[in-house]
RNA sequence: GGAGGGGUACCCAAGCGGCCAACGGGGGCAGACUGUAAAUCUGCUGGCUUUUGCCUUCGUAGGUUCGAAUCCUACCCCCUCCA
């Protein structure tokens, strides 16, 4: 599955045709210096949450492609700048946020960093770091004499982030955010000198962020930089990847069960697909191509869907969660029986779907409190309207007429129910002991 | 400071004394068709109630009336024009 390292130009070229990169400062710059050997290269992820999520995943894979290609990746861990806020492509100014809970984030990304990239003692091997430990020591008057002497207001204020903020009805900018950018310009000037690091990776909404850092170290150090940006990533109904009316797609499995996060990569629309293959996925283009014909050939199949969502979900959450994850949604969707599946297999749903433990004693339930309970409808009116309408199933067996009460002959192995609502939503009742 | 317009359910938007839990559109949920898709068609979309019905909701607080989202009073907020 995992292609041959490309190295220098081809790396760069390999991820051109992937589409996975947006912006560059300088093309030619950026193919010399991957070319002239192992180059340090860095991104920056502030601990806005306890979690990473899907829109984290492209500059992540494109630092450990990199890495596979011998370079040395650094991770910033936000830790100082998190404090502040970053205004790049949020329409209002920030809720700040305490240092205790900036710190608890860092650490929770902190964990999630290591399945992703090398962090061993070798040549290539990556660092991570927290910016809190070179801007916490800043003192105010020689950060405004050595780094913000380098930065002409008219310059900051026509940062596209700026102008928005400031041509907009009700939002403001305070100091604070405007002084985000001078905060990672400094963090780049500061890798530069102590890492050697002269590339910059991040979302296209960093492009600002990482050209001021590129001047920065022009001014000071009289040295190139480089940067480039990866794409927002969207579908093609035009909503951000891994963002859905119920929330964002996590990568903390106790965020997002590694279930939901496989469903949410298999119901990826067709022409999505092979894009997000192309994105994310490590197999090398030909595979891809191959992918995408068959696509072509049999779209009631999803060949994409599939392969995507298998290699992602490995990916973040290993081989073990992943067959958990596609046995349940044979058993779920497709024709596989739930008495096939024993106790165990159903305990696993717990963690999985939604639903809801009965106290053993009490023998009787309406089916439209049960609804209500394990969350799969908001009131008992709607459950009602649901059974009506035959989208309620329990056992994976519809229920015809209006109503109906669930007993202890309902429970599988004297344990376990199975509600299900319409095609895809569906619920565990647990008798308790 | 002066003149006018407006705040309605998740969003947009009608209604302007009873037939209003509130037209219509979007979104959401469900059914049919399908590929756990898209498109399309159909139903539902405040809560409790098997039905009947009851309760809460139309910026906030009062008032008029048998009865108000609709009329009156005060207050809060938004928009446009003039100074």
């Amino acid at each position: 599955m995992t292609s041959p390292a490309p190295s220098g130009s081809g790396l760069l070229a390999d991820l051109q045709a992937r589409q996975c990169i947006f912006q560059t400062t300088d093309e030619k710059g950026v193919t010399a210096l991957l070319a002239a050997g192992p180059a340090t290269v860095y991104a920056g992820f502030d601990p806005t949450a306890d979690s990473l999520h899907l829109g984290h995943l492209l500059p992540l894979l494109t630092l450990r492609r990199l890495q596979q290609a011998g370079h040395r990746p650094l991770v910033v861990l936000g830790g100082a700048t998190g404090l502040v806020g970053d205004p790049s492509g949020k329409l209002s100014e920030r809720v700040m946020q305490s240092v205790e809970t900036v710190e608890a984030h860092a650490e929770a990304l902190q964990k999630q960093l290591v399945s992703f990239l090398d962090f061993s003692d070798t040549r290539t091997g990556g660092r991570i770091l927290n910016n809190r430990e070179w801007i916490g020591s800043l003192d105010l008057i020689g950060f405004l004499r050595d780094v913000g002497k380098h930065f002409p207001v008219g310059a900051m204020l026509n940062k596209e982030t700026v102008r928005t903020r400031l041509g907009k009805e009700n939002t403001g900018l305070s100091y604070t955010e405007f002084s985000y950018l001078l905060l990672q310009a400094y963090d780049f000037d500061h890798l530069c000198q102590t890492e050697g690091c002269r590339l910059q990776i991040g979302g296209s909404d960093q492009w600002g962020n990482i050209t001021a850092g590129i001047e920065l170290i022009r001014r000071r150090r009289n040295q190139e930089a480089y940067g480039w940006t990866t794409p927002l990533v969207t579908t093609a109904s035009g909503n951000k990847l891994g963002k859905t009316e119920t929330g964002t797609l996590w990568l903390d499995a106790r965020k997002t069960s590694p279930y939901a996060f496989y469903q949410y990569l298999l119901q990826v629309e067709d022409q999505d697909a092979g894009r997000f293959l192309r994105y994310f996925s490590e197999r090398d283009l030909e595979a891809i191509e191959a992918i995408e014909a068959e696509q072509v050939r049999d779209p009631g199949k999803r060949p994409g869907q599939k392969a995507l969502a298998r290699e992602l979900t490995t990916r973040i959450h290993g081989t073990g969660e992943t067959e958990r994850a596609i046995r349940l949604s044979e058993t779920l969707f497709g024709s596989a029986d739930v008495r096939t599946l024993d106790p165990e297999s159903f305990r696993q749903l717990e963690t999985a779907i939604p639903g809801t433990v009965l106290p053993r004693e009490i023998p009787n339930h309406t089916l439209e409190e049960l609804l209500v309970t394990t969350g799969l409808v908001t009131s008992k009116s709607r459950a009602r309207e649901e059974i009506r309408a035959g989208a309620v199933s329990v056992n994976q067996k519809r229920v015809e007429g209006t109503t109906r009460m669930i007993g202890r002959e309902d429970f599988l192995w004297d344990r376990y129910l199975l509600l299900g609502k319409g095609k895809r939503h569906h619920a565990w009742v647990r008798l308790g002991d």
